[in-house]
Order: structure tokens, then C-alpha cells, then sequence
DNA sequence: CGGTATCCCCCATGATACTG
DNA sequence: CAGTATCATGGGGGATACCG
């Protein structure tokens, strides 16, 4: 594994293939699906009611787009009625700590944030 | 500043007001505009010379969007004709390593991500 | 139970034209 | 130079119905 220290200078060039991943692993479900699978193992209809807003679709979308990247693994258990296990993977693993990171920053910063939002959007409005 | 340390366990819980904030952010264009702004402060029209690809309406959105996030500061200089200058925040400084975190867990995994697609459509299409 | 298939709509984005 | 205005479009996502 490599480190995860802070780059040197300007590591901060989002190349297309950078942004297609990040587009297909930070939208909008699949953090949430990521976060249920890091606490354990979850069947489609368990995942289905630990995201209440998620469709069927959409649910099934986001588990196809993970899978392909490696980040989720699919086993139907041969039970009756079929069964769909979800786990996350080695790699889907590691993804674990860059989102912490970033969900950290949104944590400790989100006050001065909506200071900010709140500063914006009394100089817009009153005109 | 609070410390960027890796949580104990399950912070990777992804509230509406987090999931909403990293849309802001993690966007289409605004790491491509965070990266030049981190670099140096820049004008409208460098920006778009910058980053080819996006249309003046879109770097136009992003731009308020990060500037009423508190992420990017626009200046406008009196000078003949009208210069506008767009700089980073230190709150924007702050999104850096969060980014380049993530960024280098996209660089580092990229292969073995690439080969789960390669994998995962080999025993999709034959079909 | 764990999905597909279909329809539909909305909105983000792009293209183009115009302006202070 | 740094935008705003307007129009067109396409695809992501929801609602619904059906299937192995």
C-alpha cells in the first residue's frame, strides 16, 4: 500500500480518467451503500431499508457501477427463495479512508461553510 | 484547525448536509478550477484557457457556487476594461489535502481498478 | 427476494447570441 | 473582458409494472 501522506505540490490534477472514476465511486448513492457494506455484509432488501430514499433502480445501478470497479462483491447464495449478498472488497477498503477524510473536512468545516453561504446570499438577495 | 486523522470506526456516515456540500464541491468543473486557483490566482479568461473544455456558462456556475461555499473569492479590479480576479480562501486552502488524498488513492488503485473492469466486462458481454 | 423493462420528466449542460 | 439571456437536448433518476 502507498503512503497517504500529503503530496509534495500540486498532486491536485484531476485528469479525465481521475474524474470518471471519482464520478462513478463518490455519486450520489454510492457513499451510502459504502458505508452500510463497511459495517457488514448486506442482502439487496437490507440495503433497501437502511437507504430509505434509494429506488429499486437506482439501488441496483449503484451496486453494478461498484461491482465493475472492483469496490463490491456479489454472490447469490443458492437458498430459497434466491439470496444476493453484498460485501465490500480488499479494495473497496481502501477507499474507506480518503472518503473519512473528506467527510472529516465536511465535518470540521461545514459551520464556516454555511457562514459563508449565509454572508453570499445576504449581499445577493436584498437587490 | 481540527486534525485530518483517520476516525475510530463508521465515520463514513454520509448525512444529506455532507451529501449536499460534496456535490458543491466535488463536481464536474470545481476540482479542475480548485487545482488552477491553487496554483495561482487567476482571471475568468484564464480559466477558460485553462480548463479548454468547459463553456463559459458552466465555469460561470461553478465559480459562484464555489464562491458562495466560501472555497474561491472573486475580486473585481477597477482597471480598463474590467478585470475580475478569482482567488482560493483559506477555507478553500483547507479542501486541499482532502482532495489530494483522494486523488492519490485514485492514482495508486487506478490499475487494479482497471483490470476489475476489464474483468467484470469479459464476464458480462460473451453473453 | 432481487431484480428487468418501460415510460416519463426534469434539470444540468451545451451552443449560440448579445451586453456593460 | 466578463459575463447574462435564451433555446435546445439528453440522460439520470423516479414511478410503475412485471418476472424468474
Amino acid at each position: 500500500m502507498r503512503d497517504t501522506s500529503l503530496p509534495a505540490r500540486g498532486e491536485l490534477t484531476v485528469t479525465p480518467p481521475h474524474r470518471e472514476l471519482l464520478d462513478q465511486i463518490l455519486d450520489k448513492w454510492s457513499l451510502a451503500v459504502l458505508g452500510e457494506l463497511c459495517e457488514r455484509p448486506s442482502r439487496f432488501n437490507d440495503l433497501r431499508r437502511a437507504i430509505p430514499t434509494v429506488t429499486q433502480k437506482s439501488l441496483t445501478a449503484t451496486l453494478r457501477r461498484l461491482e465493475r470497479n472492483g469496490i463490491v462483491e456479489r454472490e447469490v447464495l443458492r437458498s430459497r427463495p434466491v439470496a444476493v449478498e453484498y460485501r465490500i472488497t480488499p479494495l473497496g477498503k481502501t477507499l474507506r479512508h480518503p472518503v473519512d477524510v473528506l467527510v472529516g473536512w465536511a465535518d470540521a468545516h461545514m459551520p464556516g461553510i454555511e457562514e459563508a453561504r449565509a454572508r453570499f446570499d445576504a449581499e445577493s438577495e436584498p437587490a
